[in-house]
DNA sequence: GTCTATACAAAGATAGAC
DNA sequence: GTCTATCTTTGTATAGAC
């Protein structure tokens, strides 16, 4: 049986995920889940209460992907990014979402600091967890990075994320799987194969 | 003489990109402006109008700069870029803001029909000239693309939105010039210089 | 063009019965 | 735990005087 609270928790977070966190409200809420505003306030006196648990679940929920990603196939750092790139892919078929701290950060500066501080952290983890995964690839000859892995790292990120949002506002789910696939090109290519070469010594 | 039309569509600039549209009021633009609510509305009769006059104004001061990058060295992709690299360089200073078509597609799916057209089109803008100078590039040799024109310039915008979102919530400001730096490198570098050209053929 | 005044709806939040 | 009822504040928006 579903608890009362992870509906709630539910409900929220594709509402902040569609909508934004200001954007939403308690009636939301409320008529979603099918119970009064005043007992969303029983679980969670404030809306910022209600954003750090919703923020904290969906980290968790991340975490143990990726750490279930890495004991899948920890020395095969092309397996994790694309785990990794799988995520965002799920996107895809709930085109009015984006990653839901991906939308928090559009709110950032008006949520409360301990909100501020979870979204931070779950950006952080996954900055984290893919300089990991650039690192092992190129020890393991599988990735040529052009610059730092923390750089890179980063750079996938925010490419995603960015994907996620402009491809909301432009109809086009497929910037996902273009930047992807860029990425991947741009990691696992050193380039100048076959009739570049030329070009590249002269 | 600064008309107050325009004093409104500034201060709902800055703070529709500091802290979100759905965020925002009537109040907190006639505080900084020094004139009544109801004043507000004599210009602007809805919030969504209001919207709309601030996304055609900013798209108006970025197409002209994107024009004029174009008149000041059309056949120099390289400069191009740079001088649309230097629009989100300008963000550095100025950490609680994001781009302001950034911020809106945050709260899109709230946003009124219109006001999402002008989203949609901002961006569109930016795609189309992006193209153009990279194929400019490419046809004279600064650039060596890893995938269509379109595409990439579809991930450099991504790219540099996210790392405006991502970089406030991490108050990592110094992502916007990390990414502009790969992003640079993986246009301009076949890679597999030097001692790289070894591994790139073996 | 800017103001005061106000209408009306919705927000977050709390008290207290059941 | 969930409800009804209510408080208080804030929001968008309008009417009408100046």
């Amino acid at each position: 049986m579903v608890e009362t609270r992870d509906k709630i928790l539910d409900s929220a977070e594709h509402l902040i995920q569609s909508r934004g966190f200001s954007a939403i409200s308690y009636r939301d809420i409320s008529d979603e889940v099918g119970i009064r505003k005043a007992s969303i306030h029983y679980y969670f006196p404030t809306k910022n209460d209600l954003a750090v648990a919703v923020v904290e679940r969906y980290r968790d929920v991340l975490a143990k992907l990726m750490a279930q990603s890495y004991d899948a196939h920890g020395s095969d750092a092309l397996s994790m990014l694309d785990d990794y790139f799988g995520v965002y892919l799920s996107f895809q078929d709930q085109p009015e979402r984006i990653c839901l701290c991906g939308a928090l950060a559009g709110d950032y500066p008006v949520l409360a600091s301990d909100t501020q501080m979870s979204v931070d952290e779950f950006f952080l983890d996954h900055e984290n967890w893919l300089k990991m995964v650039l690192e092992t690839g190129e020890s393991s000859g599988q990735f040529k990075l052009s610059g730092s892995a923390g750089e890179i790292a980063s750079w996938i990120l925010v490419s995603l994320q960015g994907a996620l949002i402009v491809g909301r506002a432009t109809n086009s789910p497929q910037k996902i799987i273009e930047v992807q696939s860029l990425l991947r090109r741009s990691l696992t290519a050193p380039s100048a194969i076959g009739g570049d070469i030329q070009d590249a010594v002269a």
